[in-house]
DNA sequence: AGCACGCCGACT
DNA sequence: GTCGGCGTGCTC
């Protein structure tokens, strides 16, 4: 008798159920919740899910397939972790397929691959078609293909038909494959051969060896290096390319002396992040003010699980999280400490490593895919990180034990992911992450998230304030400068008005640092015709293209597509085409003509693309060999240099004037972090605020540092026009290939949501960049207030994409939502 | 999301 | 006539 079982599979698809696979009695013993499976999904596809539950409940309804292997001994996935799952999948209304597509390194995520290989006896009967023939001579030639490859042949916008066809004939056959996923990277090694574990049998082999000087000199070299021929030494094993060049042989030698038994070769696994040796710091004593925060924080944890610490910049924040760190590891306990992508740079990894030294793991974006996997399998399985500083995906992370998440740099958009889906927050979901581990929550920040301050002042969080600057550094002083005046004046020289200039001139002079701050955000520089006015915009996205001079090419920031620089107007046919606005790379080119002897660098994404050239500007700035460095919001996050005594806030109006309910928010938090650049030891920095309105209270409250203020007068415009931190947002996306279609569409979903909701529903409008990829948009809000069931709207807002998308003509439509949207 | 099937217009 | 566009249905 069969037992029959029968496990529900998460795959990686977005659909909103699971699937059930039967397990045949080759795996029963093997199966496990959270082990990786390997299930046939579909017509054809292979894919690895993670078992979900496991029952041995008949599915009536449908044909259940079978597994066709278990991949993990032990799950990959703990039980903490699947709550997490779905709790985010409820949370953020997307699926538990996609929260595991964002959740795993995608080395542990498999998938299949159909290759088409040529069948060498095919003799043809009748005449192929060109197109057939075409396809037919790349296989001959390379013997097989993937249907990527087979569609990229010239003429051919779709090969299936002719694959097909083929297939019939017999001329080609298909395999379904694994991609292939995580491999371990691996050295060759070489040790002694157990037979030669006898003093005596080595002093034989010594002998026999006598008249192969070459081999002789290997087997020497290998004792030397295992630290001599006694017994203790035996089992040790040399990198064979160590072996190889210390005793100046070549690989053949040393293969000599393995095939006649002397020696034994073999993979080990090796690992590829780096582990270093050097020696450990210890912790800094604490300032008193810092001490005095320290011991606020515990007595808040004692009745409260979380805490913010409103610290201003300087003041010494990552010393108390070292501090609290090393406490929860003495209590054997584990730490995540998450930051905002851009401020996980060596800065803070160093100073981390230098206390924590090897069980401190790092999880970042730019690593490669297998470095993230062999992290991941660290803390699954070798439990060598006992601390990890990591961004927004490190809370997918396999913890089984955490004590403390530390969410620094708190009220950081970048936390929040957009696209694609699980849009989730870090900082939300790593308190509910915590609450499921029990584990403590510190937030910090300089410049709280209303959000945030708001539960401190509720007092749901326990509220440490740190208003000292370390070691003495003073706040600098802002100067604002207004532009429209000296405009009108004539005084400004490009985008820099006179008091700037001398206060950069001052700097030189005394060789001191500067840095020019000039947020990108609708200020790219863009191409404009002077005749008629036509901007050359993207072909799939409803944006202008930006234009850059170092490639000469004109970018669409949506797609990513280039295009190459038009001679004439394609509207009038002028070929005055000039460019116009200006972004970081324009500041740069003018700041070089006033100042044509200074050391100037420039950091933005295009500058900072890879890990490697984003540390090399920062250290070049650090070492003083740059002396005015220009960027765009990544300067003002996390980073410390220690001789910047001039900051330059170039327009300040751009921030303010972006059309969102956090633009005045978000702008306090970017002037005042960026002015917290500017100070030095025993002096004074200074910041030069350069805008149209010196009026504006934002202006005035980053000025006087006055958080409260800022606090007070932003929740009072929140209440008054309904958005959170009082009322949750939810936003849908309606998106369509058609334009009417997705005005149709939209308007249907509108109404109907109004008849549930009434008032509630804003929308649908067209957004600011109302097509994307060839995919047109609509937008549709909702406001919820306090007090009213998530859980419920949720579900009565799903009911409602359900029946919009299986209305007839609105099937092809694709609704988005995202909840606590930024 | 993929993928297959089926229906319709526009070309050799 | 067929190629290829996209609308629709299905995935354990």
């Amino acid at each position: 008798m069969k037992t029959v079982y029968f496990a529900d599979i998460i795959l990686p698809v977005p659909l909103p159920r699971l699937f059930t696979y039967e397990i045949s009695e080759e795996w029963i013993s093997n199966v496990e919740i959270g082990s990786r499976v390997i299930v046939p999904f579909g017509k054809k596809k292979i894919y690895s899910g993670i078992i979900y539950s496991l029952h041995d409940t008949k599915p009536e309804d449908y044909e259940t397939k079978e597994i066709i292997s278990v991949l993990d001994e032990t799950p990959v996935v703990n039980e903490i972790q699947l709550n997490f799952w779905n709790w985010i999948a409820q949370y953020y209304m997307c699926t538990l397929g996609e929260v595991y597509k964002a959740a795993l390194p995608s080395g542990l995520k498999l998938e299949s691959e159909t290759k088409v290989h040529y069948n060498s006896e095919f003799i043809a009967e009748e005449k192929l078609s060109p197109k057939e023939n075409l396809v037919l001579d790349y296989l001959s030639e390379n013997k097989t293909a993937t249907i990527q490859d087979l569609n990229n042949l010239t003429d051919l916008k779709n090969s299936l038909p002719i694959i097909k066809s083929l297939l019939e004939r017999e001329a080609v056959f298909i395999s379904e494959r694994l991609k292939d996923g995580y491999k371990p990277k691996t050295k060759k090694i070489i040790r002694l051969s157990e037979d030669y574990y006898k003093e005596q049998k080595i002093q034989n082999a010594f002998t026999d060896l006598g008249n192969a000087k070459k081999q002789l000199e290997i087997f020497m070299t290998f004792f030397t290096l295992i630290g001599g021929a006694n017994p203790s030494n035996f089992a040790k094993s040399i990198d064979k390319n160590v072996l190889r060049d210390k005793s100046n042989a070549s690989s053949t030698q040393i293969k000599e002396l393995v095939k006649k038994g002397y020696f034994v070769e073999e993979e080990e696994q090796i690992s590829r992040l780096t582990k270093s040796n050097d020696s450990l710091r210890g912790v800094h004593q604490l300032s008193e003010s810092q001490q005095k925060a320290y011991d606020q924080i515990k007595t808040h944890f004692e009745d409260k699980n979380s805490v913010l610490l409103h610290g201003v910049t300087s003041s010494g924040k990552t010393e108390i999280y070292i501090h609290l760190i090393k406490e929860q590891l003495e209590k054997g306990k584990k730490v995540l400490y998450l930051l905002p992508e851009i401020a996980l740079t060596t800065q803070i990894t160093s100073r981390l490593k230098k206390v924590f030294g090897n069980e401190l793991g790092i999880y970042h974006s730019k690593y490669t895919d297998a470095e993230r996997v062999e992290v991941y399998d660290d803390i699954l399985k070798n439990n060598n990180y006992k601390v990890v500083v990591g961004v927004r995906s490190s809370v997918f992370l396999p913890f089984d034990n955490l004590g403390l998440i530390i969410i620094d740099e708190e009220h950081e958009n970048t936390y929040k992911q957009f696209d694609p889906a699980p849009r989730y927050h870090a900082r939300d979901a790593a308190m509910v992450l915590a609450h499921y581990h029990g584990a403590k929550v510190l937030l910090g920040t300089a410049t709280p998230s209303l959000e945030s301050y708001q539960n401190a002042q509720l007092g749901k969080y326990g509220l440490v304030e740190l208003f000292e600057r370390y070691e003495g550094i003073q706040m600098p002083r802002i100067i604002t400068v207004n532009v429209r005046e000296e405009r009108r004046k004539k005084k400004m020289n490009s985008h820099f008005s006179p008091v700037l200039v001398q206060h950069i001139n001052e700097a030189l002079e005394n060789d001191e640092k500067i840095i020019l701050f000039q947020n990108r955000r609708g200020f790219s520089p863009y191409l404009e015709c002077n005749q008629c006015g036509w901007v050359p915009k993207c072909d799939y996205c409803d944006v202008s293209m930006t234009y850059h001079k170092h490639i000469n090419q004109l970018t669409c920031h949506y797609c990513g597509n280039s295009y190459t620089l038009p001679r004439v107007c394609k509207a009038c046919g002028s070929p005055s085409l000039q460019t116009k606005g200006f972004g970081t790379e324009k500041i740069e080119e003018d700041i070089k003509l006033i100042f044509p002897e200074v050391k100037v660098a420039r950091m933005d994404l295009d500058t900072s693309r890879t890990r490697k050239s984003h540390e090399t500007i920062i250290g070049n700035f650090e070492r003083g060999e740059i002396d005015i460095l220009i960027g765009t919001q990544m300067i003002s996050k996390g980073l410390d240099f220690d001789h910047v005594s001039v900051v330059g806030i170039l327009n300040a109006d751009s921030m303010l004037n972006y059309p969102d309910f956090r633009a005045f928010e978000r702008s306090f938090q970017l002037m005042s972090q960026v002015s917290g650049r500017a100070g030095r030891k025993k002096k004074q920095g200074t910041v030069i605020l350069q805008t149209s309105n010196p009026d504006n209270p934002v202006i005035i409250d980053v000025i006087n540092n006055n958080f409260n203020q800022h606090f007070h007068s932003q929740m009072e415009e929140r209440k008054a026009y309904k958005y959170p931190p009082y009322y949750r947002l939810i936003y849908l996306t309606v998106k369509h290939r058609n334009q009417n279609t997705v005005n149709q569409a939209s308007d249907y979903l509108g109404e109907y949501l109004r008849s549930v909701f009434s008032h509630r529903v804003v929308g649908p409008q067209a957004p600011t960049i109302s097509k994307i990829q060839n995919w047109h948009l609509r937008k549709i809000m909702l406001k919820i207030e306090g007090g009213v069931s998530l859980t419920k709207v949720k579900d009565l807002i799903q009911d409602a994409i359900t029946t919009l998308v299986s209305h007839p003509g609105f099937k092809a439509t694709i609704v988005q939502a995202d909840v606590d949207p930024m």
